[in-house]
DNA sequence: GATGAATGAGCGTTCATTCAT
DNA sequence: AATGAATGAACGCTCATTCAT
């Protein structure tokens, strides 16, 4: 790989972080392309000497986001190979909402993707959301398996789970900071009433 | 009532449901009056006839769905009133579910407030979350009182409700009749759980 | 003429008046059909059995309006007969400033016709203005002949007296009652100044 | 200052130019972006790169023919110390009268201030009229001072000067070019007799 | 590689005008 | 005679997209 191309690349990779966060903030429609060229301090032509146009941009976006979210919480699971079933899913739960309410809150919206886009894509995101849901789903059914979780249904489990966690952002967005705090302590504390 | 208003009248149902329908499916920002003018068979500017704008027009939509929605839990409750707690909780749960499902499928969308719309709509909405949110919160904490439920914390648990079954169509709707019945009755009983 | 032709130009003149107040009020182009018929209590559409369109109403409306001012103003010189041709002169500018402040504050846009006026109408206006301007040449010109007025030329000094006072609404407008007064009172002493 | 920067300027200054011709002809509020751009053979939008919308557009348009204008008064006003004052100020009119037939025959409607006008845009012209309205304001209270001028009030002299001089086109415009000095110079010598 | 400039389609909104009743 | 309803053209404005330099 060129330096030429490492430098590209690079280049590249500020783009869709800055992209992802744009995108996460204001959501799809909201975003425009002036504001992620602005926090990049280009202009906006300069985009489209590296992607196609919106969509690709976002598209892009959702990919690291997801990629990224998905890893972190990957991590995190690693890291917590030694506690308890119990202790490890309401960890991830709890990180799960942190990120979101956080870093990423117009994430739902994001993911509420137009359905104009390609089916390309939309399949895309789907796949994304897959491996996303996979950590916790790996989580339940080994505790199921292992007779110290017990669920309804794994998958309207995880439904709920997921809803709860992306909606996260709309409740605890506008609350004071400690309260806020508490406010993901007891989403956490309660989904991980649902695995018992 | 003379016959002039209640064609008015009429004529203003028509379009409220029809921009229901519009702003369910796309959101509020990716909605355009166009869309809901070609839907009604008319002009946009004909809605100027009857609504100030897209923020009145989106409001009544959702005035009219919120209200509407609400009234019918609301009757359901009451008429459970001879069944046990738990028993009640998850026939509201289960009908909440339902008339997300079957019937307003893109609620999700309209309730999910971006920042950008308008502050009085924005108070608007939340002022109907809260009636219909008393609904199940009047039963967790009488429930609790009784010592029949035992929950976490009651806010944190009707929002894990609300959330799931807002978003219950997106993994609903795509099923197949039968396993689409028992998707919601998981969801139910999943939601049930938290409660206990 | 007939009862029901009478009946009828009653309502005409109804509705011209009422349009040379909102004419007068606004402005040609700020005028909205809408406005005036809602201050005559009818329907926009029901404007139209009785004028073609908006701009015969307002060619309807400037000659009410300039045929209503003109005519008080030769009232008032006839009724000033006897007066000095110096104290005549000078009520006439006042009476012109006072009806020009006071009840047409938007005259001076109202007879800045758009360009793209009908020739006709454009005539007639300038016809309106004409007699208009007339009353105020005759002050003059028998002024001069009779030696008692003295003027560089009757049409540069007639020219300056109706721009002065058509744009008096400008600077009295907003002014306090007091005060305004005064501005008036001295605009139309200034203004005498001119024929000596 | 760059390349890039002087060729922005220029645009800027084209665009101002023909704006102000437009909003001249038309006022404020028939003038449309439409016809501006047509002029200056672009499409609608590119306006915006330049201008945040039409206020800001006819701001500048104002503000540039405002002092423009004013500065060359000011510039005559200082090359004619020598002279008398009498002389002086019947130069200034005349000046003036020049400049509102020949450049700025539209001005009128320019500073005829509806009050539709946004209020931003409203006090910076009402600004503007004071710095030009203070070039003969100077030489009346100077002369007056002076001993040599006596006006009836400052204000109401000055006010009917401004009217006269500003609806000069409206008079002068269509009169044959030597008609037209004589006009000119008649309405100077009337506005004259005013500080006598 | 990146910029400044321009484009054009589309949006929400206004309003004169038309017309069946 | 008058109304309620609808139309459609036009407006100010936004923004994704294109492109010469």
């Amino acid at each position: 790989m060129s330096r030429v191309q490492r430098k590209r690349d690079e280049r590249v990779r500020r783009i869709v972080a800055v992209a992802a966060e744009v995108f996460g903030e204001r959501g799809y429609e909201a975003t425009t392309l002036e504001e992620v060229a602005e926090r990049l301090d280009v202009t906006k032509g300069s985009l489209y000497y590296y992607f196609a146009g919106k969509d690709e941009l976002a598209t892009a976006a959702i990919e690291t986001l997801g990629t990224d979210w998905t890893e972190r919480l990957e991590a995190l699971a690693g890291s917590l190979a030694e506690a308890s079933r119990p202790e490890r899913l309401r960890a991830l739960l709890r990180a799960h909402i942190a990120i979101a309410v956080q870093e990423y809150p117009a994430a739902l919206r994001l993911f509420l993707v137009p359905d104009s886009w390609p089916a390309a894509l939309r399949d895309r995101i789907r796949e994304l959301r897959r491996r996303h849901d996979l950590v916790f789903r790996r989580e339940i059914t080994a505790g199921v398996d292992a007779g110290e979780f017990s669920v309804v249904s794994v998958d309207a489990t995880l439904q709920a789970m997921h809803a709860t966690m992306s909606q996260a952002p709309l409740w605890c967005s506008h609350l004071a900071p400690e309260a806020r705090d508490r406010a993901m302590d007891d989403l956490a504390e309660v989904l991980s009433k649902l695995s018992r």
